[in-house]
DNA sequence: TCTTTCCGGGACTATTTGGTCCTCGCTGTG
DNA sequence: CACAGCGAGGACCAAATAGTCCCGGAAAGA
């Protein structure tokens, strides 16, 4: 923020390919440290040693470490939107949707339920603290609500969901139990909260499947 | 540290009353301080400033801010548990299920979903700085859960769940759905995604019952 | 009452960490 | 080839914050 805002068309800020390349370096490390750390427990050193730069590039790219984490937020919200899209934007059926769930739970098993979900968190963090990043989080988890609630409206105009299923609801359901499973995980250094919450809303978003295809997955 | 290193049985550190009062003012101004700000976001001094004590008093009850930290976790989860136990441990059906569900999501809703539950912000602040703080949230988890679960399991043998209801896993996903309720309603400062995720899990609970009372609620 | 023990207050220190600034050198262009 | 502009490096500064220490005074026991 503060980039975009008049932007005059003849004064055109910098724009070498060096530059680009070493911002992208600081939200990269930046990504990488505060994913395992937090934000609040990583500091700009560690940021600056961990790209390869130097104090004056991080303040010469970002205001301050506010603006830094900002910019991470729409980093990361970047990242996950992409990925999601990648595993939603074709979903039309049920196993369309156990197969989501199976690699997110995989993803997630890799680090034994570490570090829980990068929006979920940082959510938790910044929320009460830096109004501006808490609107721009809560705007990326109503599009990736969006994603997981089209997938559902395709469902049910196929035919697949009954009529009175509410997709936005059930989408809701599902990234609740999403970010309580990434959650507990954390907490128990474990996936299998994950994988129970994660069954919960498929098995109540099956609750409403037109023709029970298969059985039930426990 | 460095008093109680030896700590020889005979000899006691004498707890006075004046002692204990003032170690309680200091929890409890760092419950509700952190409670708010985040654990890292909260400094001495102003756990120092709002307990009305002194540093020397902090570093008298408190080896250093992690101790008073994890002491924190102890005390914050035995209030919560405490809490739960009220409104869980004469749980015999659903509608004492929903009650409980009422009372959550009308508490948090008295801050339009903000700050969340004070048990999940701690273990995502935590889980991956603090081990043993980690550990003892881990613990807190499993024994809320076991609230729950003891009373699916009444539930179950009174003939009101059936029997291939699984009492442990329902409470996972039922608290899976709340920490997730917390994490979306605190982002989005707004309850409705919580209240959302609980009646998803409690409409899954609902499909185990024998004989289904009422109708479904939506 | 006298003495010891512990609580209370707050000044002080050391360290961490966010943020500033000056200099050097590379790179592309007239 | 010279110069302008931008990126890189890192020394340096200031504020915040964790942690130390000493002294005064109240309370409990001899």
């Amino acid at each position: 923020m503060g980039d975009e805002q008049v932007a005059p068309p003849s004064k055109q800020r910098r724009i070498s390919q060096r530059g680009i390349a070493t911002r992208e370096r600081i939200l990269e490390a930046a990504n990488r440290l505060m994913f395992v750390r937090g934000v609040n427990a990583t500091t700009l050193d560690d940021v600056r040693e961990a790209s390869q730069t130097s104090k004056s590039q991080l303040y010469h790219h970002f205001a301050d470490k506010q603006e830094l984490v900002r910019e991470l937020v729409k980093y990361r919200g970047a990242l996950v939107l992409q990925r999601e899209r990648g595993g939603l934007e074709r979903l039309r059926s049920f196993s369309g949707l156990v197969r989501w769930r199976n690699a997110l739970v995989q993803a997630n098993s890799l680090n034994n339920g570490k570090y829980g979900c990068g929006l979920g968190s940082m959510a938790v963090e910044l929320s009460d603290q830096d109004e501006q990043a808490r609107a721009m989080l809560s705007e990326t988890f109503a599009t990736w609500g969006k994603l997981i609630s089209d997938g559902l409206h395709r469902m049910r105009d196929s035919g697949a969901l009954r009529e009175d299923a509410d997709p936005e609801k059930l989408a809701t359901g599902l990234m609740a139990a999403l970010q309580g499973g990434y959650l507990l995980a954390n907490a128990a250094h474990n996936v299998a909260p994950m994988e129970v919450a994660l069954d919960m809303a498929l098995e109540h978003i099956k609750s409403f499947l037109l023709e029970p295809s298969g059985e039930p997955t426990r």
